[in-house]
DNA sequence: ATGTGTGAACTGGTTCACAGCC
DNA sequence: GGCTGTGAACCAGTTCACACAT
């Protein structure tokens, strides 16, 4: 069975280690924001960053950021603030972000076309590198330069071409089948936008994007704005 | 069915009360899963589901549906169950989903065309009735029936035609105006697809999409996966 | 016997407030 | 002065375990 991390190698050493081991959830996923708000500054010509600064432009509350960075062994310098740069190459390495990642995309409905096209993966350290599909009609096509393939050929595509992190876009009915045919490829990061729960062996990591759950809490909160009285209904 | 007529508020009254007035987060976030799984229970001609089934087919600890459930004022038959179509019937009133919300999508790149046709929306309680883009090259484009306007109609679309959802695909330089213009117009939910923080006024529910986001959320974990193995551990 | 409903314990996450360094 | 780093307080969310209804 997958083995459970044991990195024994760097136990000993004394060092505060910059190694960001287990990150609490919470603060890997705020890490992608910091980075995005650090680069649109870095963009700006700007050099050092307040965390209160950064923390605006974020959404979140200055100490938490704080704490944030503190956990991933960056380090800000007291009277000053952070250096910008630095700190997104930090994000951008504890992220894993160094080296892209190789990204298939499977099912090539308009959802999975629009994602193969999505220029927020490219731009931001993914190469999709396969687009499959089972439908005869779409294998063949080309979609920016990347040729739709036949899902049968997933497997060799995962092992020959380095894939490490597979897009389900296909429907439902097809989804836990895909992640089978994934997850026995050797590929252990799924990304699935099938409105299904996927059953996966451990050591894998699925995350889930439901689009219609999104509209559903929005109206949610829509509902009872208009019952009675308003609402500060501002989530996140 | 769903009581949930009334918009008075409900301190002094004694009863064991329906009112799923402020339901935490994390339990809002919960219940479209929950009505996803038994609409499938339902079509499966399942009648009675206990809540450690319908836990397990959602993933998560059979407490917590209970409590989840209990909070909206649902209620099971101890030793038995909970039935799943009156449970479902709850659920989506709650959730508001009893008559459908209105959806107008700003900006019909790849993404946005996209979720125009995502038949998960229409599913779902939600009517696609506006499209609106700033590119005359997209304008006057028929999708599946809905025809592409000028975003400069926006504001005259929300009010005739009720419009209460806004959901923004543009790209991320046009994101803050157009969620101006919903405002504006009166819009007070949207669902953002643009990779940055929209400043909207209180009241006004915002929930954000990003899909990089999710993408480098697991490229964290494999990164910290393939510290521990260095070579592509496929296990099985 | 079975499975809900829920207080109580627990875990994780956020905010506060301030000591310490620049 | 200004700002980071962090213990302590606080709060939300989850799990446990069991009384109680059927």
């Amino acid at each position: 069975m997958t083995t459970t991390g044991e990195g024994t190698e760097s136990e000993l050493v004394p060092t505060p280690v910059t190694k960001a081991a287990d990150l609490p959830a919470a603060t890997v996923r705020r890490l992608p924001e910091y980075l995005r708000a650090l680069s649109a500054l870095t963009d700006a010509g700007v050099e050092t960053v307040s965390s209160e600064t950064l923390a605006a432009t974020c959404g979140v509350n200055s100490a938490m950021l704080r704490k944030d960075l503190s956990q991933l062994g960056a380090s800000g310098m007291r009277g000053v603030g952070y250096n910008a740069a630095a700190l997104a190459t930090h994000i951008a390495g504890v992220l894993g972000l160094t080296d892209d990642s190789r990204v298939a995309i499977i099912g090539l409905g308009h959802l999975g076309q629009a994602l193969a096209r999505y220029p927020g993966f490219s731009n931001r350290g993914f190469d999709v590198v396969g687009l499959f599909d089972a439908d005869q009609g779409i294998i063949g096509k080309d979609l920016d330069g990347v040729r739709v393939r036949d899902v049968a050929l997933l497997a060799e595509a995962v092992r020959d071409e380095g894939i490490n992190i597979g897009v389900i876009a296909t429907p439902e009915a097809a989804a836990q089948h895909v992640a089978d045919l994934l997850v026995d490829a050797g590929v252990t990061s799924i990304l699935n936008f099938a409105p299904c729960v996927l059953a996966v062996p451990e050591g894998v990591a699925v995350r889930k994007v439901d689009l219609a759950v999104e509209l559903q809490i929005l109206s949610f909160h829509e509902h009872h704005k208009t019952l009675g009285r308003q609402e500060t209904g501002t989530v996140k």
